[in-house]
DNA sequence: GCGCTTCTGGTAAGCGCTTACCCCGACTCC
DNA sequence: GGAGTCGGGGTAAGCGCTTACCAGAAGCGC
């Protein structure tokens, strides 16, 4: 840690040590003994002022300092104001702990991703953190109806496929419930989990006891292969997929297959074709294809965009031309695809609705409204659209195709 | 909200409603009354199980459970044997806000990013979420070391200098302590809420009772101008600012009117040339630059990289050469820097290191080792450095140069 | 004028933990 | 053998809130 320039002002006020829990402060009942008078008023440092403090400064119980400020019963007019003017003039803002313990309710909910792993790749994808874009734009997705709903997002992450989920418990009991980003955790806890906590999942599957919201993987992958297959007429398709056991490549891959063979077009799968979801995974997995001299087909679908990242760095490095020789196509729509050279075809996700819808699930779970029915068990599906650009072969003139970033330029 | 597919079970098992606080449920002292055994261990759901049925189970006090699971005094054998075995069977894990409102400490840090103004513009840039990525991957630094000491973090957003603060205010009572990104307060009330809660900032200024962690601006740039104003020789440079009262961009603009000056370089600055450190915003500001018809400085520096991608974008329009005819610098070193055409010229901020260091000097703050002395009042510099790409001129035959995304696939 | 309802404010219990304090039995030491 | 120590367990206070319950004052009808 590198400490630079500081306006070294020495001053000498600590956070005062506060004193260990435990019987030593307060009397049994009534205002805490001879606590300063605490807050935003004076320019002293210390503790935050509490509704003690409060009702002792508007002369009137705690309880009263309560229904004022939560709206119960109907204060006295004076009573109401001389609450409120203690409140402002010491700043008061009750603490969250206590008012969670009390009404049983924290107003927060944990939010799980995956933590990147550890980056086994040098070079150019590095520090491929790009990768975070796509969990981070859901997030900021609930993060915007969370706060519509007056709570709080409680992120942690943990590593692939997190072994007994002893963290995610963790979080649960700091948090009213969870949403869990996909592949941190299996069926068997997330069942167990969905028994004593309400839980949302994101591209994963429901199960009886927690609700899953996904994004149409079938109806996307069919408009691309639709798209590739008999607008552009490609012969032969590959698909360099993500994690095996997840969902979401699940799906994609299968709809693929189908489509595919529907069309009476070619199509090249497996093991050569594994990837994990990460640009530097893409372009290994070109690397080896082109190594092994393996003939390409005319067309590769990409897992999501990251991949693809990898795939147009791979092929480039060969000098093989996309779309020309080769297409190439993403799935996600992550932002970057639109800077890619050149552009990356991709099918759309709904990516901050997903978020949202995510957490308006949970909030469901958590305070069921009136006469809501239970949701848990469903499978929420959120619709999907193709993104055409040029890696697929829709050329600049394309009408969904837009000019961009200085690749002009470029060109002669 | 679309509701798909859902394996429609039917099951009727709802959240069993809780109770509404208040006396009813316990005995004034000793376990509830005929509570039933909650936890994961059946299949019934139900509340979590609580310290209270774990001593039950283990026959011993909860002050016993306490003390194993907390490592204190040191327990019989026996006893702890008992608890764990009680513990696991329930599935027991503490209830944070209890735990919190006993010690004192909840083990979260809230986190104030500024919410991305609602969209100006349409076209190219009309999501820009992009512009989440450097905020976001401050957050995933910080995340990295607050695991590391059993912390979590709570997220929220708020406007553009949020007036009153109030948002910030609240959070603080959800938390033991706040990292503030940029712009998301006035000094006044930063003052303020440094006396009532550790707070640690980001790039912005210290303030007696607060620390602020940043980069150090002032050698990146400087790093920059030398390298465009010597090594490559421009004449004249553009400095395309940022949001005018960000502490960043006002240290940016100095040093490369210093710098500038210093190497004898025309320096161009200005209200037509005020930013705001959006992609929108930096094409919206070369555009009228353009229509204007002003002649246009030899190199352009961006006060983010952000920006970078609208000037990019806007020059690419007009078939205006970059590096040739115009050279474009960023700053930030984004990921997204690398994949541009051509790939971005930018000072690197230490992303991720910036979150960490954040933490740990909030860490310091709220919990200070034995002897260790106030970091309030600091200003923490971390250093910078100049990645030199294409877009400033440096040719891909450039030592730290990368052949990238498939470039060449559409160069002749 | 008196019992009744209505309205407000205060009192204290309880949310689920941690821990100070007390107590008791087992040892230790003269 | 009795006083002193020590180790471990239980009891209950207290963290800062919300709210059920109670009590007194005021309003009301007959």
């Amino acid at each position: 840690m590198t400490t630079g320039t500081g306006s070294e002002t020495g001053r000498t006020t600590g956070f005062p040590a506060r004193p260990a829990a435990g019987r030593m402060t307060r009397a049994v009942t009534g205002p805490p003994a001879g606590a300063p008078v605490a807050g935003a008023l004076g320019g002293t440092p210390g503790q935050p002022p509490t509704i003690y403090d409060v009702a002792r400064a508007a002369g009137v119980s705690i309880a009263s300092v309560s229904r004022v400020l939560n709206g119960r019963r109907n204060p006295r007019e004076e009573t109401r104001d001389r609450v409120l003017q203690a409140v402002a003039e010491l700043g008061f803002v009750p603490d969250g702990a206590a008012r969670a313990l009390s009404v049983r309710l924290k107003e927060v909910v944990g939010v799980v991703v995956r933590r990147p792993q550890p980056s086994r790749s040098d070079g150019v994808f590095a520090d491929e953190d790009e990768n975070l874009q796509f969990p981070d734009m859901i997030n900021r997705g609930m993060e915007v109806v969370a706060q519509h709903y007056g709570y709080d997002l409680l992120i942690r992450s943990v590593d692939l496929h997190e072994s007994d989920g002893r963290r995610i418990f963790a979080l649960a009991r700091k948090s009213d419930g969870l949403i869990l980003h996909d592949q941190v955790i299996s069926i068997e806890q997330l069942t167990r989990l969905g028994r004593q906590v309400p839980v949302v999942t994101l591209a994963f599957v429901p199960t009886p006891t927690t609700v899953n919201v996904r994004s149409d993987n079938e109806a996307g992958m069919r408009e691309l292969i639709r798209h590739l297959a008999v607008d552009h007429g490609y012969g032969s398709i590959g698909y360099l997929s993500g994690h095996l056991d997840s969902p979401d490549n699940l799906a994609r891959s299968a709809t693929i297959r189908a489509e595919a063979e529907a069309a009476g077009v070619q199509f090249l799968n497996g093991p050569p074709w594994q990837g994990d979801y990460s640009a530097a995974g893409g372009a290994r997995v070109m690397e080896r294809l082109l190594a092994s001299g393996a003939e390409l087909p005319r067309a590769i679908v990409c897992a999501n965009d990251q991949t693809a990242i990898g795939v147009l760095y791979a092929l480039g490095q060969r000098r093989i031309a996309i779309p020309g020789q080769v297409a190439v196509a993403g799935f996600d729509d992550i932002p970057v695809a639109r800077h890619l050279n050149p552009r990356l075809t991709s099918v759309r996700q709904p990516i901050q609705d997903l978020g949202a819808t995510a957490f308006e699930t949970l909030h469901a779970l958590i305070s069921p409204a009136a006469g809501e029915q239970d949701l848990r068990g469903r499978d929420i599906v959120l619709p999907t659209r193709l993104n055409r650009r040029e890696s697929c072969g829709c050329g600049p003139g394309h009408p969904d195709s837009l000019v961009l970033a200085g690749t002009e330029g470029l060109l002669p």
